[in-house]
DNA sequence: TATGAATGAGAGTTCATTCAT
DNA sequence: TATGAATGAACTCTCATTCAT
């Protein structure tokens, strides 16, 4: 059996192994967990990973690359059905949320943790943060659409930030009308603007 | 008598490591800054910092504490003079972006990077955040005070993030007054479920 | 019945093995080459060395023991003809540079490189040393013959060395006229003291 | 006190490690000592090589490096006062000779041993093999003075190899005379022929 | 006070080898 | 038979910290 790269159950492992690995980075950070630490997690032996990955840094930089693009997709999709710029930024806000509840660790490690620069990664324009820039320069073509982007973006991951800190306690899927509204109005104070 | 650690000099040596210390943590993370490269970057023995602090955890806490401080102190100074809620806010969202222009390595220091979940730090109500949060809870007594925080930080904060990585160009002052509207639209928008 | 170890097509999968590492270890060392560079220069998986090689170890050391008796033999067929020392010892260098221009590989490794001590070699006096041995002790029976044998040997492989590491140019085989008078010629100084 | 780099005691550390670090390159070659092993040995924790070397490799190319350049300028001091070519190969024998039987580790590191290419050395033209070359072509000027001093050099390294594998007993300081004359004999072999 | 030296713990990674399939 | 997966041991090297001077 010359089986290229990958057999079913070598496939089943490396995905415990990015699901191990995403959970223990969202949780101390990327720098503070060691492959060690993961192999552990797994009840493995810590040279077993690297029949994986060639290193901590792939590991990292594919389990960033891979769910930054899911993300970018989903936001896409969720907005896909919707007419009007309020109505698809509406769907995403709500999209992330329901990620940031539902796989808390994965939310954390794309969109809150620090990677270190992530000079390895390069998505294009998959990603989530230019899937609401696109949204937002149709919508308010007059805008400055990175900026509009931004303080959309912002409302949304800080408030998430502050979930992680115990400073919010409800739940993002609950807030995500009124986090909808606040980033709808945000991106809207970006247009109109004489540049002083 | 040499210069000890409380005399003139001392005092001196310290506010350098400090400074050295902070520079170093906003280019390349607290993490990936050894003691040594701060040693290194002084010129000095890489012992001669346990003079001055005990440990690395405590000169990042002291760095992170006194920076918190100091930056919640001018917000407030900044939102001062100024009546009713939209000019404070502005003035406090045109103090952070002339403090993120003028010492960009702090602001990212501090606000930007992560510490790894800071546990050791307390700031109590000195904060930046709280700052924010006692103006917004003042002018919009209807709104959920700590969301409506989150989101107006986020609008900024998260322009500031876009400009670390090279998204935006313009310097934050530039952008002060865009943001001011969108932070406190944000807000607004944190108040009852009628959009405004 | 597939290709088993004892089969045509395993003696020539075993083959294939011998000749890559001599390869890599040639062009490496042996310490440096690992069981895996092996595999892979073979396509291979690099569990499947060890259905013909119980271990690393026992490669290395058939391989050297093959090598070395075939050198020998090789030596011992070419001087057979020849009568006299000089003639002999001649038609030896000759056969050697011959070797060492046709197959650089396994003469590098056979003659050239270290393999840690070889402790696990023992091949007897079938060895290419010892074909020169026997030669001038028969030729200059007054001669320390082991040591004859060192400053002839010594005579050929310093000057492969030197083309290995790029000092001479020209192929062995063009030099072998001169390393065979100078091998005898120190052959030579090693009877008496009486200066030839 | 700010001593650049380097107390007192600091060098004679360094000179234990590479006195240590010799002796073991030398025993088991350097692939199979590691930098624990040598630490062991000095009775020290394995880091704290690392304050005297950045790096395994430099260790080995400074001890390399040092002591070739110190054999070479042995080797020259040795020829020094002598007249003729021949005096002055035999004094550089029996310098190497010296060399050999005094500091054997020193001797089998620099002179029979593997480094692995070492790539990082460069010696110039400081060399014990340079010294052999000059003084070569100088008394031999019809003779390619590589081949020469190729295989002069070889005469007398392939005895000292017989004698670390056991089949010299002797002393090289012993057998320098003779190897004198086989070293000369062999190098006058390579002149006067002509190219076939 | 300031420093070079020292160090135990631990990092990421490689290796020869075994094992289940 | 051939292989991908697994692994314990070992490797080189870094780190924050301590200590003698």
């Amino acid at each position: 059996m010359k089986a290229g790269a990958g057999t079913k159950a070598g496939k089943e492992k490396k995905a415990a192994i990015m699901a191990a690995a995403e959970r223990l980075f969202a949780e101390r950070g990327v720098a503070a967990t060691s492959t060690r630490d993961i192999a552990r997690e797994l009840g493995i032996g810590d040279a077993s990973l690297y029949r994986h990955f060639p290193s901590k840094e792939v590991l990292v930089a594919e389990l960033f690359a891979d769910g930054y693009r899911e993300y970018g997709r989903l936001l896409r999709a969720a907005a896909d059905g919707k007419r009007g710029g309020r109505a698809r930024l509406s769907a995403m806000v709500r999209e992330v949320c329901r990620l940031a509840d539902e796989d808390a660790a994965r939310f954390t490690f794309l969109l809150l943790a620090q990677h270190g620069g992530l000079p390895t990664v390069e998505v294009g324009t998959d990603s989530p943060v230019d899937a609401v820039r696109a949204c937002l320069a149709e919508a308010l073509p007059e805008a400055d659409a990175e900026l509009a982007a931004a303080v959309a973006i912002g409302v949304v991951l800080q408030a998430a930030t502050f979930r992680a800190y115990g400073r919010i306690a409800r739940p993002m899927s609950e807030l995500a009308p009124t986090l909808a509204d606040a980033a709808w109005a945000a991106a809207c104070a970006c247009v109109a603007r004489t540049p002083e």
